[in-house]
RNA sequence: GGUCCCGUAGUUCAAUGGAUAGAAUAGAAGUUUCCUAAACUUUAGAUGCAAGUUCGAUUCUUGCCGGGACCA
């Protein structure tokens, strides 16, 4: 049991003998007691004023008096200072705390929870690489799996790939236009950059279509449109200029316009008509088209194992949207039957959540063909037959959250057992200091390029600082990649997922101060010592009195299960990011006051090489739940 | 037009309704005969605006202003 949960169960049984009240722990608001104040930690006593009906003052008199009475042990003093109840901890607690808990592991302390947790993450596009943003994905996914299975629950990563639709099929295209039958390996890129590449082409080339279109338009020349889009573009365009555009209203109103006419004229550009055409002839497994996808999706394929093996996402299983997109249209057919879904004259199938102050929303079109929710609804299906989850974690980013709430909703309404299960882990984007990434725009930072940028910058400040001279060249380049990608990863993790962040290249690639190699530095200095002396775990410290210094570092190092906990029920790797940053902040202030291995007497040394492995334990865990490695030099 | 999210030092981030709002960076000033100075110490600097609930509000409610996302 955790100090906390201590201290809260001896309040409260100390209020029940005092005023025959019964208040559980959750009643009891406990904090760590502020550093200008004489205690360790904190009662609030005015939460208790109303139900006890006495001044917060006298309460914390009796209460205090009665703690320290009936655990002296436990309690050594206490004072009561406007309406706060504060408590001073035994010493012997802390030095029995450690000295049980420095010579082992902390993992596997946990009790199972018997929960089952889903934890879909990555879901990668094959016609692009990893970028920032992939990146904020990745990280936060898997760091919450590994929260949760270091809380107790028995965890299942799966990724959903989105291996299929139109924007396959424009890398497809160019790739036909343009290659000349070039590949991967023949021009040495890495697969899913190379067929990034022929994407961006893709785009390119319909971007100059549309633009001699668009002129043609202008010139009143529609040849290239069917009649319908021919009325709709003249319709716009009379539209436009009955608008007068002097006001912000107007200007909204003419860009909508200019909108919609720019999504006509792409949609009939020469590029965008085979795109489509593809498409089709995928769908009806044209052979050769068939052929070229799985030529060129394995290119992705493999330039994807290489990031992610770099990066350190897994998943227990892989799900194809080639495979589940035609799911869900069963699930609709029995919310037909239900009387959930309706059908509308023309034939399409929606659901109404006007009452839940959402709209009407498509769920199958009128020719049957899904839309996005239909196959997230099969998928749902599918996944809770293939891991019969309590939870069913969504980590995608916030744009979705429209897109997720509906699906839950329809599954609620539908009476899936699973519903309820389902959570969306919505993260905020990651955007650059001149705003949103946008690859129309080239402004994506890639994934690849940026890890390579932080190894290089890792190499050049390791060298400046050279600890590790006897190091193989092997194993500084390990050593970089692990500085590298723990600069990056925490940066990424030490924000409230749920927030936007903002990376700016030049300042977010940073060593000092509140960062991953921080940590980790501070983790070698800690090893260090610990090579340079034996730790017994035999020794008694139990009677020892702790420096300040000391004490508030094992205060800390007493929280992690709590801080585990916290974090597990949030679904929050932050909360886990900041408070190893504390720890590491505490010790490395310990250091620099206080010597280990020449320590005042052995005693001391003892407690504190003690203290040393189980700070070392603490960071080292807590980094790995954040998927950050720690080295033991650099 | 509708729904949702976000506004905290110059900048990037913290703060289960609790005490004098924490850090980091950038700025100023210091600390290497001693376990790794990627460290440590000192210093200055912030809750968008206006009401409300409360013993107490960065946190909850409402309105406004500003930024963003989505739906149509």
């Amino acid at each position: 049991m955790s100090l906390a949960v201590t201290i809260k169960e001896a309040a409260s049984s100390a209020i029940k003998e005092l005023y025959a009240i019964e208040l559980g722990a959750d009643d009891i608001t406990l904090n760590e007691t502020k550093p200008e104040f004489e205690g360790d930690y904190t009662i609030v006593l005015f939460t208790l004023v109303k139900q006890l009906r006495k001044s917060p003052d006298a309460l914390g008199k009796e209460i205090g008096d009665k703690m320290v009475l009936s655990e002296p042990s436990l309690f050594t003093a206490y004072n009561v200072i406007k309406g706060f109840l504060n408590l001073s901890i035994a010493d012997t607690y802390f030095t029995i705390y450690l000295q049980k808990n420095s010579a082992k592991g902390l993992t596997g302390k946990v009790t199972p929870t018997g929960k089952k947790v889903m934890v879909e993450y990555s879901s990668p596009n094959t016609n692009k690489p990893i970028h920032l943003g992939h990146l904020r994905n990745n990280f936060l996914g898997w760091s919450v799996a590994q929260i949760l299975k270091a809380a107790g629950n028995e965890v299942m990563k799966t990724c959903i790939v989105n291996d299929r639709g139109i924007h396959i099929c424009k890398s497809m295209i160019a790739w036909e236009l343009f290659a000349n039958g070039a590949t991967p390996e023949s021009t040495g890129i890495k697969g899913d950059h190379f067929v990034g590449d022929y994407y961006v082409k893709c785009e390119w080339q319909i971007r100059q279509e549309a633009a001699e279109l668009s002129a043609k338009v202008d010139a009143d020349d529609y040849a290239a449109f069917s009649d319908a889009n021919k009325q709709k573009l003249i319709e716009l365009k009379e539209l436009s200029s009955a608008i007068a555009g002097d006001t912000d209203k107007d200007k909204e109103r003419l860009k909508k316009i200019e909108d919609d006419k720019k999504e006509i004229i792409r949609a009939a550009t020469p590029l965008m008509k085979r795109a489509q055409q593809m498409l089709v002839d995928w769908e009806a497994g044209k052979p050769e088209v068939i052929e070229l996808w799985k030529k060129m999706n394995g290119w992705v394929y493999k330039g994807f194992d290489v990031t992610y093996k770099r990066i350190g996402s897994d998943f227990d299983k892989t799900y194809y949207e080639s495979e589940t997109y035609l799911l869900g249209k069963q699930t609709v057919e029995e919310g037909l039957a239900k009387g959930v879904l309706f059908r509308k004259e023309d034939g399409s199938v929606w659901i109404d959540l006007t009452a839940e102050g959402l709209d009407e929303k498509l769920v199958l079109r009128r020719d049957g063909t899904s839309v996005y929710i239909t196959q997230d609804l099969g998928l749902a299906e599918e996944k809770y037959k293939a891991f019969p989850y309590d939870k069913s974690l969504y980590v995608i980013a916030d744009e979705q959250n429209y897109h997720m709430k509906v699906l839950r909703l329809i599954l609620q309404k539908l009476g899936m057992p699973y519903a309820d299960g389902i959570f969306h882990l919505s993260y905020g984007m990651v955007e650059l200091p001149s705003g949103r990434m946008k690859s129309r725009e080239g402004t994506v930072v890639d994934a690849d390029d940026l890890v390579d940028e932080m190894v290089k910058e890792a190499a050049k400040k390791t060298s400046e600082k050279s600890k590790v001279d006897e190091f193989s060249e092997a194993e500084l380049n390990e050593l970089y990649e692990t500085i590298a990608l723990g600069a990056l990863k925490f940066f990424l993790l030490k924000v409230d997922p749920k927030k936007r962040m903002v990376f700016n290249p030049e300042e977010s690639i940073d060593f000092h101060g509140f960062t991953g190699p921080f940590i980790q530095y501070t983790h070698a200095r800690l090893k260090s010592i610990l090579r340079k002396a034996e730790v017994s775990e035999q020794f008694a410290i139990g009677n020892m009195q702790l420096e300040t210094l000391e004490k508030e570092l094992l205060l800390l190092l007493e929280q992690y299960n709590d801080v585990l906990q916290q974090a597990a029920m949030e679904y929050n790797p932050a909360a886990i990011a900041n408070y190893i940053y504390s720890v590491a902040k505490v010790y490395n202030s310990f250091y620099t006051v206080h010597s280990v291995l020449k320590a005042e007497n052995e005693e001391k040394k003892q407690l504190r090489l003690q203290l040393c492995k189980l700070t070392a334990n603490v960071i080292k865990e807590g980094m790995g739940l954040l998927g950050i490695k720690v080295p033991e030099r650099m």
